[in-house]
DNA sequence: CGTGTAGGTGAACGTATATTCACCTACAAT
DNA sequence: ATTGTAGGTGAATATACGTTCACCTACACG
């Protein structure tokens, strides 16, 4: 695709640039452009490279080896990051919450903007084990996307899930009188609270996201 | 996260290229990673990228600059699969349905596993206008992943997604007596029928997940 | 105790890579 | 005809960067 402003050349120059990135999640060097381009002087390299700046189509840092980036959202679909794949967990008991990613039951692509500010490295996704949030619009059995934070971090009010013996639920946080409380929104669901070192409950985390299969 | 097989220096160093390759769109050079792991040497580095590279958490081009790229993901579903991004349909009126691609308001990566049967091509991400099957846990805003159907080839019963006016509603469907009847679950929202010729409905296909950012 | 491994310092070295210079061709505009 | 810009060659130069060497500390293990 020609793009606006650049001549044919500047282009091409361009087009391989994009394309070095996405195959190899690196830019090029002048050289390997050259050579790609057959373009025998890395001076004639040098020459599209700095076209290219000065039109805004890439930017730039001097002198530093592959120092090219593309500028802008020029398309979105540079990977630069394998997709996120985030684990479901599996069976797992509240007085070992470290083994949380041990035996996940499998995996889920999960898009980035599902996840809030967190990193999806800090993600996990937990099936819903009961109807405590269904006016909410959780209901069990649902994937919740969750951000593992140490109960410490929480808000109250923020939406957690949490590992009460073998099931996981979804809840309201709320830490007062130093035990943390998990209130459920639905009739028929009963608040419970926890002593904050109790081995019986485990806060997972944030619920960033749901997702469900009809 | 710790990643099995790695120490804790080591750990860090990986962690440290991902997300500097995340940010610069290229990998860092020796002297990047230690300094800003103060590390003085950049011995000291090139021996924690070596570890890396025997435990195959990256690749390396020997002698090249910035010649580390992140291992493949384990899981082979990345590898054979793009990740199918589908298109989050954006305004459109129900007369226009051969426009519902036409101006998407973006698109999201989304699990191959939330789609059924459907074929990626063939599904579409609808934002819910309204409340009226909230009791099925589907709220205003909510992501439906719609696999585009003809509504001739629907059940009685299934649960679809209706392009109303300008208003994408989620809705049980059910055909009899020549009209097209949109059932809500929720209190306070009423049946509506339509002729199957109808301009003013188009019944977009069947949802087959949801998604919802909290 | 010795031995192995992870991790580190500092320096020397070679090469990969960007920069710059002098000079050239082609082409369009004034 | 002159001027300006895009694009090019080839070579010299400076520096960014990876590699290697000698040597050090801390710690786990049998």
């Amino acid at each position: 695709m020609q793009k606006p402003g650049l001549t044919a050349g500047q282009n091409r120059v361009f087009d391989y640039i994009r394309s070095y990135i996405r195959e190899n999640q690196k830019p090029p060097t002048f050289a390997e452009i050259g050579e790609a381009l057959s373009i025998r002087s890395t001076n004639g390299v040098h020459k599209h490279i700095a076209a290219l700046e000065r039109k805004k189509y890439i930017n730039r840092t001097p002198r530093v080896s592959r120092g090219i980036s593309l500028a802008d959202s020029d398309d979105p679909f540079i990977l630069t990051d394998a997709p996120p794949l985030l684990p479901v967990i599996g069976r797992v008991r509240s007085d070992k919450p470290q083994q949380l990613r041990h035996h996940p039951a499998g995996a889920l692509l999960v898009d980035p903007r599902l996840l809030g500010r967190a990193e999806a490295d800090s993600c996990v996704i937990a099936i819903s084990g009961d109807d405590g949030m269904q006016d909410l619009g959780i209901r069990k059995g649902d994937f919740l996307i969750v951000e593992e934070t140490d109960w410490s971090q929480l808000l109250n009010g923020e939406l957690v899930a949490a590992l009460i013996g073998e099931r996981i639920i979804a809840r309201l946080f709320d830490f007062s009188r130093n035990r943390f409380h998990l209130r459920p929104t639905a009739r028929g669901y009963k608040e419970e609270a926890f002593r904050s070192d109790a081995s019986g409950c485990h806060v997972i985390g944030r619920v960033q996201s749901i997702m469900r299969n009809i």
